[in-house]
DNA sequence: CATGAATGAGCCTTCATTCAT
DNA sequence: TATGAATGAAGGCTCATTCAT
């Protein structure tokens, strides 16, 4: 093994020492923004958390505004990568095969949701009261999941299994609306049964409406 | 007029004065909770608003937390009465009518929502990050909504013009989530317009859903 | 009745209204000092002790500083007149007369003392700590009382009937001060009983002093 | 030097220079106190006397109430160990060694009340006056200092050199209030020959009475 | 590189005092 | 004359950030 390769192997352990204590930081700080909230957090919250001193803080994130900005990063990709993950809006061509598809995604949601609530706390009710940018980011992600739903119906318009005349990216911000509805009614009841009626009675809308049968 | 009545008509203009300067109080903190944030807000930006000593506001309220709970106050007794006048429950007896209801409920709603975007900025944004107390408040307010749609919904399935299988209580969740996303839609997107193609697919989704017709 | 007369008592019964308020601000700032402290009583305090407006107290005192002076002078009034009256340092010229004198003046101070814990309260723990200028009269209170109790020691001196070789101002500080010590233990211990054995114990130390008798 | 007891020397160092700094504001608060009285000192007082922010106050004290109880604590101390070291009260076994003893007692006092007139003024005229608490921590002062000088008194009953129907707690008391007055004579007062004669006075009191010879 | 001591901007809050009614 | 609404100086305290060690 020669000096440059030691040097490099060196470099490259304390680099990855380094990513882990970075991501640490943020799951301490996710931990605290949740529980105690952004502002009634201090950075030596955090730090203590970790058993680090609060200067080292600072080697790490710029501030405590950027900190939190990587933990919402973290926040809305878990969650986009649950939403797309093995549910391409194109891997089904039936209403049938949709329904299911959309119990699925359901179910993921509720996975993230419901097994830690601290996840829509922080989301839904931390998040956007911390500045003017951190609400614009919020309402991005609002606005990216629409996107996502909206492309799910595309696709069963297109294969004529949803309804023509469908405003899509209306009915895409209904939809969001339901699962928001969802993630909220997790915080005051975590109750899993409840949460999976809940789920049902969203799909129950999609389809069937509330309208009784006039035939 | 006698001693009395003076004195009297006196204290009275006092009292009108004071109840005027607590509104004019509620309503500046309300604007400033709104544009700047609960916690970047100080007492002497609300003062300063009103050309008033910041001495003042503490005349009027206890303190900071105090009056924000007045200004939540106010804003959830806005939207409960929006919801409730003039549309009692079992004021309607068939689909259509309801239907019609639903519509009246929602451009309430919209007005409110609508025509000042600070009104859910600072309910659905702002306050849940206030603390952990104005957090439940939200939570119970949500709540009440719930039983508030529910109430309608319960009335439609007694007279049948409402499925019989429906989940009152859920569906009310649902629908109200969807009234969410119309607020939180706003606030991205103030356009008359658009606001009343998302009311409409969001009564679309209730009455028709969103798969194709069998027929 | 001449309208003059009529005149002259009105304003007389006015005057003696004014005299009175005065006298229960006097009365009540005296009641908050001691309870509460000088710092931390407020002068709305004293006003609603009384149940007037506390703009009015500024019609009768100059300002919180004022206040707490009339009330001082009016505690080492007390105490002098209770400390003259009836005992004037020449009405004796034998040794048991001034022992039984001595009795009394600390029966009436241990009345004033021991009836009101307040009045030790007010004048030894709240009055010196204000600022220094009532800091400068309380000492000054302390060596009025040094003359005062010089004036018994001289005539006694004079008669013969105390030691010819009496250091007179100091043996007056050191008689207050096991005065002064008589007040702060009835702060403590305001048992009437285990006040007059200290008493007793004072008076024994001026006559008997601690020695065993050599005899 | 190993890189542990490198590590070990640092921190001492560190710690020593934090008990330093702590030592410092004790003082400072002390010389703040004693000039303008607790009331009007701000910690911003007591910071820039030490040119410190004042915030690296509240890194060594709890609030403005925590530093004043231990600039108390230090004086109670500081007067306790000039009343105790090397004047143990079984040290002496007759009167004359006794009365030596009390001249011994009475300078050393004497050296810090008279040495420096803030100790008896922040202890006698400020601490009582801060609030409730503190006026008690000084009447329990004034009971241990009672407990010190009875313990003298009883050493000198059972060793038969004190009169054998001394009263000796309230004796106790009467010998510290003659002690008291000469601290507040220091506060008006300071100069030592004058010190020394109430000091002598207050000697004669304890062992020759006021009373004139009667043989 | 990690640490934590030091800093001070900035906020909330109190309350003595004034003055229009 | 009595009132109490209005005022703002003043001060205690927090905490994000910096930087010497």
């Amino acid at each position: 093994m020669t000096a440059e390769s030691q040097e490099s192997a060196r470099t490259t352990r304390a680099e990855r020492k380094k990513q882990e204590l970075r991501r640490e930081i943020i799951d301490a700080a996710f931990d605290c923004f949740a529980d105690l909230g952004y502002h009634a957090t201090g950075i030596s919250d955090i730090a203590t958390k970790l058993g680090i001193g609060h200067g080292t803080f600072y080697r790490y994130f710029q501030n405590k505004r950027d900190i939190v900005d990587h933990v919402i990063d973290d926040l809305v990709a878990r969650i986009v990568t649950a939403l797309t993950a093995e549910n391409a809006p194109d891997a089904v061509s039936t209403l049938d095969a949709y329904r299911e598809q959309t119990a699925r995604i359901g179910d993921a949601l509720a996975q993230i949701f419901g097994e830690d609530p601290r996840v829509p706390r922080l989301l839904l009710f931390e998040a956007a009261g911390i500045d003017k940018a951190m609400a614009a980011r919020v309402l991005d992600f609002f606005e990216l999941a629409t996107e996502l739903t909206a492309a799910y119906l595309s696709h069963g318009v297109e294969l004529g299994y949803l309804r023509a005349d469908l405003d899509i990216e209306n009915s895409a911000r209904a939809i969001n609306g339901m699962i928001l509805a969802s993630a909220i009614a997790s915080l005051r009841n975590p109750d899993p049964d409840d949460q999976r009626r809940l789920s049902e009675a969203v799909r129950r809308m999609m389809y069937d409406g509330i309208a009784a049968r006039r035939d």
